[in-house]
DNA sequence: CTCGATGCAAAGTATTTGCACCTAT
DNA sequence: ATAGGTGCAAATACTTTGCATCGAG
């Protein structure tokens, strides 16, 4: 599996006239690793733990390379920075944060989709990306 | 309207031993002025070209005691800083917002946040605050 | 008079950028 | 060889904070 993404970015940089590093291929390999969301301070402090030493401008400059590539997406956009987190090929799936203990449950939601996609056409606008995100208080929490 | 506000959010601050001072005055005014959505800097921007001097900090310091107060809310999450926009009674809308030209257009669907209260309720999760924003290119752009 | 509020500048955060050096192609 | 990549440190952008001073109650 990893070794099939791996040739992938490699493609998809080639095909660009980028270049495949060691650091991206490290960075990628960490990025789809994680399980659930993570930021780009914690990818570095990983990959440092394990001894891989890539500078923070490199991920920075990475992470949106692996976006545009399809691997990873943005979400969670009520925090000051920025949460990435694997693109799973199953779902298109929206979060509930809670504002106490800061567990995230997952959801999707066809109808909700349907909606989404309803109201875009009704306004002739194409959609690229759309965030959904629920805060409040979990079972445990409220 | 504005006055009845006024005198709505100095009996909130007493309530809580918060002061009323004449800064808070103004940006209170300012924020329900402005139309649509500011954010911290441009609201400083504002009152300054209409020579009224308040701190960037005492803003900073005020919006958070305007939202909690219910004046405005915070809004459009996707970009680097906050957003706010004034509290109409009216509307719980959300937000289309162009890649392209920057144009946020507004809608509303009921049918979208019955599909919300059903997903939390499902979940047990108390919702507290729902973000629902949807990025792409309008009409003129795509 | 007292405690919260203000203004300023300094300190934080998160992220981006300039530049000299490095390396994949 | 050469364009793109990397690491570092400095720069940026937005926001928060410490502190002396001010002013509302």
């Amino acid at each position: 599996m990893t070794a099939k993404d791996i040739s992938r970015f490699r493609d998809y940089l080639k095909e660009r006239g980028f270049k495949w590093t060691p650091q991206r291929e490290k960075i990628l390999k960490e990025a789809l690793i994680l399980e659930g969301h993570f930021e780009a301070d914690e990818l570095v402090y990983r990959l440092r733990r394990k001894g891989i030493r890539v500078s923070k401008a490199t991920v920075y400059r990475t992470l949106p390379l692996l976006v545009k590539a399809g691997f990873i997406k943005e979400v969670i956009h009520g925090e000051k920075h920025l949460h990435y987190e694997h693109v799973r090929g199953d779902s298109r799936h929206d979060h509930l944060i809670c504002l106490r203990c800061g567990k995230i449950i997952e959801f999707e939601d066809e109808a909700m989709r349907e909606i989404q996609e309803r109201i875009c056409r009704e306004r002739n606008f194409r959609p690229e990306k759309v965030l959904v995100e629920i805060y409040g208080y979990c079972e445990g929490c409220r």
